[in-house]
DNA sequence: TACAAAGTGGGGAGAAGTGGGGGAAAGTGT
DNA sequence: ACACTTTCCCCCACTTCTCCCCACTTTGTA
């Protein structure tokens, strides 16, 4: 998944998936909390995998575990391509109105416009590209 | 991928691909950002192994790598053989009107045509080439 | 010079994004 | 148990933008 993509919340907390990343999340996908105070979206296919990983670890390390299960929401979307976001994700992320639906390979991540704009700003620079060029040694 | 083409882009923000570098990028490729405020195009292939390796990464270091993503775009050549570049990624390269694009082996670049200019005076001298080919060894 | 291929420009159909109404379902309180 | 409120989901309508197609110009080639 690619690409950064502005889109709003309705008053009813929809969120329209940008129809680019619609075929790779599918018609049913999970989101839930990440760091940096967004929302992390996961295909049905990626979610099993992570939660095949997390049943694989012993149990004191499942339990930590807890809250990307206990606050994630199974998202259906309708037939406008949209879903309906649970409040106490929007509230996480600080989610309101502008939202920016962002590509990051195997997930979407969901950010307030505006916190984005300034993770964006620090991002994307040839300072930084080319610290993560470096990195991946590609 | 070699040469160094120079093509214009339209008022809807669209870049004829040279037909000599057609065939190796294909008709879906991915561009994204590159150091040297240019972007970079990559062949589905090249991009696929790209994105396996960062798959591969555990998860801290996946986070780094999300700038690659979240200003990468999909791109579809139309019948015209052209492609249409996203505002946020014409503006960080300072693409205009004038845009050239340069062969580099594995990848294309798209340089805006007056950077070009300046970079390429630089790299066309004969002390560049003497020193590109003692780093070179071959 | 004629012809083919490549590059450039623009119009229009259709998809994508946004907003809102109405009814079903679930939860709450009396 | 029943009425009431709230939430959610399906449907319809409107606007915007993307993408597909056609046409012209330029370049290269036989």
């Amino acid at each position: 998944m690619t690409g950064e993509y502005e889109h709003t919340l309705d008053a009813k907390g929809r969120l329209a998936i940008p129809s680019r990343l619609r075929d790779e999340l599918g018609s049913v996908f999970f989101v839930t909390l990440s760091m940096d105070r967004c929302l992390s979206a996961y295909s049905a296919e990626n979610w099993q995998k992570f939660s095949d990983k997390v049943d694989a670890m012993p149990f004191v390390k499942q339990r930590k575990m807890r809250p990307l299960f206990a606050f994630a929401a199974r998202c259906e979307v309708d037939g406008q391509g949209r879903i309906l976001l649970p409040q106490n994700l929007r509230e996480y992320a600080g989610l309101e109105k502008a939202v920016t639906v962002v590509g990051c390979n195997n997930h979407a991540e969901l950010w307030d416009s505006d916190k984005w704009n300034e993770q964006h700003a620090l991002e994307m620079t040839p300072e930084n590209i080319a610290a993560v060029m470096e990195e991946l040694e590609f």
